[in-house]
DNA sequence: ATTGTGAATGACTAACGGTCAGTTATTACG
DNA sequence: CGTAATAACTGACCGTTAGTCATTCACAAT
């Protein structure tokens, strides 16, 4: 009776197909030019079937940027499970964003779908639901470490976790937008290193978030 | 022989009737929502008389946004000609954004289209070329006044007038944008109040871009 | 062998951006 | 004034594409 099983197994196989074929042509095409048919041909099935999986093509673009959000989720896994202390942590924290930005460009780049509901016409409530709690999971660890940060007297108080984790994520979020949107632009018409500002900026902030106590540490690390 | 001359001012007109129908059905619709058809129907015109003017939605859609940017650029103007301390013309200037963004909010939402050149599927280069135009004053106009900050020895120099304008804006963009899409999210699922961050992240960032002493100074205002 | 079930298909529909041959309005000219 | 020339405008039409659904197909149950 493994039968109904093995009907499940290759239900749940065919989405990743399809998520597959999906991943292949957005990332080529973006969401906006990338056709269904397309994807359809590439997943060697009929376009009809695709909606049998996906409830539209924007459910389908989300399903592959989900991927993304767990790819970063364990590229932040990784970045607190090696074990340093709190500053090191936050510092990998960034690292591991930018890291990410770098290495996964194509997910990234479907992140400002995702954030941007004004874009949305198709999304499911449930897709939208499925997003929101995945991408849950990277605030509370987060947050889980700037609070470990603050417990340690290493960051300042007036401001809580979340608030510190908001404005490490736009400042960089909204540097590497640009680097992916208009880095020519920047760097040939204003003549500004956008990568060295996503650097500096991360910087400054962090030292903007430490205590004075812990940045006069930063400064003079081994205290006579 | 002034028949040619009305005709330009007539054609100018009527260029100018299609910005307005178009600007109320894309503040009401957005892009993606708001049809030709529509916007012919709003003018009073056929569709194919939008063409003989722009050369596509998305060149029409522009065409809104940089009335945005007229204004920006005016209410950027206003706030440094005020006669006051550079200080506080840096204040004004970072007022002056949040100013636009409260009451233009539909302009506002436009500029992201502009900004993300993924979206742009008909842009014409001269629209592209005209809006760079208009968004490079905006630029100027801030790094002046930045330039006249480090002159006076209030700004780090270890930071170029671009670099700072850049973060200013993208530290402002990006908290903006996440109140515009994501203002009921932020508040009811984290529990965070986005307008204190705008005005939080802008009052860390400017203490951060000041020099040492132009700091000591605002801490105590008076030196005895 | 036959029936029942659900997965897969692809022709079809609706919607929309953009076009262009044809119409109308206006000016220039004899 | 009549007519030709020019410019402005129109809307039926085209191509494309997201999404649908009646039908077909594969396979399991009996």
């Amino acid at each position: 009776m493994g039968i109904h099983e093995r009907k499940e197994r290759e239900k749940e196989q065919r989405r990743e197909e399809i998520l597959q074929a999906a991943t292949k042509v957005f990332f080529e095409k973006g969401l906006q030019v990338a056709t269904m048919d397309e994807i359809a041909d590439a997943a060697e099935l009929s376009k009809g079937t695709l909606y049998l999986y996906y409830k539209s093509k924007e459910d389908l673009y989300l399903g592959v940027m989900s991927i993304g959000i767990d790819i970063l989720y364990d590229m932040f896994l990784k970045a607190t499970e090696r074990t340093a202390s709190t500053l090191e942590t936050l510092r990998s924290f960034s690292r591991a964003f930018v890291e990410f930005f770098r290495t996964h460009r194509d997910y990234y780049r479907m992140f400002h779908f995702f954030q941007n509901p004004q874009l949305h016409k198709q999304v499911s409530d449930e897709m939208k639901e499925y997003c929101r709690t995945n991408n849950q999971k990277l605030w509370d660890l987060a947050t889980k470490i700037l609070q470990r940060g603050v417990d340690e007297g290493l960051l300042r108080k007036d401001l809580a976790p979340i608030e510190m984790a908001f404005l490490v994520w736009s400042t960089s979020n909204s540097i590497m937008m640009q680097i992916d949107f208009q880095e020519m632009h920047w760097r040939n018409h204003i003549g500004l290193d956008l990568d060295h500002m996503l650097e500096k900026a991360n910087e400054l902030l962090l030292e903007t978030l430490l205590t004075e106590d812990a940045r006069a540490k930063l400064e003079r690390p081994t205290v006579a």
